[in-house]
DNA sequence: CTGTTAGCGCCTTCAG
DNA sequence: CTGAAGGCGCTAACAG
């Protein structure tokens, strides 16, 4: 039984031997196809796979078929707790249509994002997820290889690839109104990147929502600030420190709003009783915060399976755009059910 | 210039021909070997790849030489932000050493695990990091490839692979010792599940303190949960609402301790004044709770250097075990530095 | 220093 | 239903 120590590598040549057949009868069995393989070869094909100890090399089959098997996912920063909730899915969704997942962590750096698509690109991944950090992304490594791109989460126009995301605006303005409903009068708003297009929206779903209740401009207040908790304890430092603090304030991701939460700590000040909170997001992040966040809840399962799902069409022609509806969440953080927590 | 629409591709023998000279000559000059060039020749030839649009085809590239540039990342769950923080600090090590990063995401699951090595296995990774749900996952896919495998965080001695991790039963320890010199009287433990050795060391590091100090058993309470954050909140409810409420507690993940925090809020109680907390793991995430948590701090960039720097060994032969050194880092959830959150 | 060419392991068309 | 054989794009001997 001691396996010759130079020829670590068993091939279909050796499974075609111990078959008695032909390596491509081989092949057949393997893919199911193209070609039909008589029951009885079929079973004594497995039989030798099983006694050589076959196992196919992915690298030789994608060279030989053009098709790797493989999707990329690119995130700002994998770190985020939202970007590590939504790779989860993504990681799920992707094994489900039996494909392994490339991650490329960007680090909010444009240059590197674009590095990484090129890298995918000659890696020839069979279809690329994207949640970009540059507005306008140079897709063409990608449309040059026909590899089908969806771009999720930070979602803008005019971009010659597929897209799943939620109404932002919409979201943003339901979490408004409901902080209205409270009977808040005055808000501010941590938003972020003004270059990213859904950080407007969300600004403009909020602003909606203020105008629509006539509440005055002298009653809010915007503080930008990146996408991050870092990002949002400053912008949630600047608010509550301005010469009129909210008393109620949209955090436009739920890392911001995180860092809210723990501004608000450091100024002694109570979430909801002094200050009301409302995030964006909701992942299980925001069950675990002190108090539970309220949020527009973006399903990432559902966006997952709509991206994945789009992959799987045929690059290049008529980008598809799909919308996903959100949920509103409530718990403490907005002054909802006080009671649990 | 409208590209003719049949050849999307541009191979090696395109430059050569641009170049004039043999495609030997493209690959001396893009691999920088194995043969010399001339200079006048390689600026002809660089000056063809621009021209052409050449872009390498990793696949095949993989293919012919036996390197993939590629590395594996199992975890049991990318959606816990220890893994996540893990991620990204692996991702960017591994873009460092000119390599893409293939993520698995386990699941918590030991069969899915094993079905993630093979498949990465069979793509012929160059080398495989492993933070394993499995005491003794079978790396035979790996070793039969003669890929080199890093086990870290989870780390069982008796693997034939290499392991990059800190003193578990140390780091527990000194918690504890802080703990104790507080002078907080009671203690608990929520450990990992015990089939996991770090869970036990973790353990063992915390009563070894308490034995030292002469804590009586009566005073000591044990919850045993998974390393999550919702395992944790079960794990900190149980022993908040046992028979004797411990003064401390020590969440051996950083997961956990978010948990333990949630669980004390929902019982109203303040953290440290009524309850001490002190966690493990110390990523960003434990500078934005409230309180802000203490914890044992893993160095995570340091055990990113360390896994890929073994990766770049021979595999097979003499697995290294690195030991890394731990923080440990005091914030407010102890109850030192009340005063800055 | 440069060109020729035989593979890498597998897929798949084309004969049989 | 099965076998033979020509690639996939690139690397790396081996000749010149």
């Amino acid at each position: 039984m001691t396996p010759s120590r130079r020829r670590a590598r068993v091939t279909r040549e050796d499974v075609a031997r111990a078959a008695g057949t032909s390596t491509a009868v081989v092949s057949y069995v393997i893919n199911d196809g193209p070609r039909p393989v008589a029951e009885k070869t079929r079973l004594r094909v497995l039989a030798a796979i099983e006694e050589v100890g076959y196992e196919p090399d992915a690298i030789a089959r994608a060279l030989a078929s053009g098709v790797t098997g493989a999707y990329g996912l690119i995130v700002p920063d994998i770190a985020n707790p939202y970007f590590a909730a939504l790779a989860h899915v993504l990681a799920d969704a992707t094994s489900a249509a039996d494909r392994v997942l490339l991650l490329g962590d960007s680090i909010e750096d444009v240059a590197r994002e674009a590095e990484l698509i090129r890298s995918f690109a000659r890696r020839k991944v069979d279809g690329l997820l994207l949640a970009t950090v540059d507005g306008r992304p140079d897709l063409t490594p990608a449309s040059a290889n026909r590899i089908p791109v969806v771009v999720i989460d930070r979602v803008d126009p005019g971009l010659e690839a597929s897209t799943v995301a939620i109404d932002n605006v919409a979201a943003a303005r339901a979490v408004t109104e409901h902080l209205l409903a409270h009977g808040y009068d005055s808000h501010g708003i941590v938003s972020g990147p003004a270059d990213l297009l859904i950080a407007r929206e969300r600004v403009q779903g909020w602003s909606a929502a203020l105008d629509a209740a006539r509440v005055d401009q002298a009653h809010r207040s915007v503080a930008e600030a990146p996408f991050s908790r870092a990002g949002g304890r400053e912008a949630g430092l600047h608010l509550l420190d301005g010469p009129t603090r909210p008393r109620a304030i949209f955090a436009s991701s739920e890392a911001q709003a995180v860092g809210v939460l723990s501004a608000a700590a450091e100024r002694g000040l109570r979430v909801p009783d002094d200050i009301a909170v409302m995030s964006f997001d909701g992942t299980e992040t925001s069950d675990f915060t002190v108090p539970k966040l309220s949020s527009a809840v973006q399903p990432l399962d559902e966006i997952a399976r709509a991206a994945v799902s789009l992959l799987g069409r045929k690059a290049g022609i008529a980008p598809a755009h799909q919308l996903i509806g959100f949920d509103l969440r409530l718990r403490a953080s907005c002054g909802s059910h006080r009671d649990i927590g």
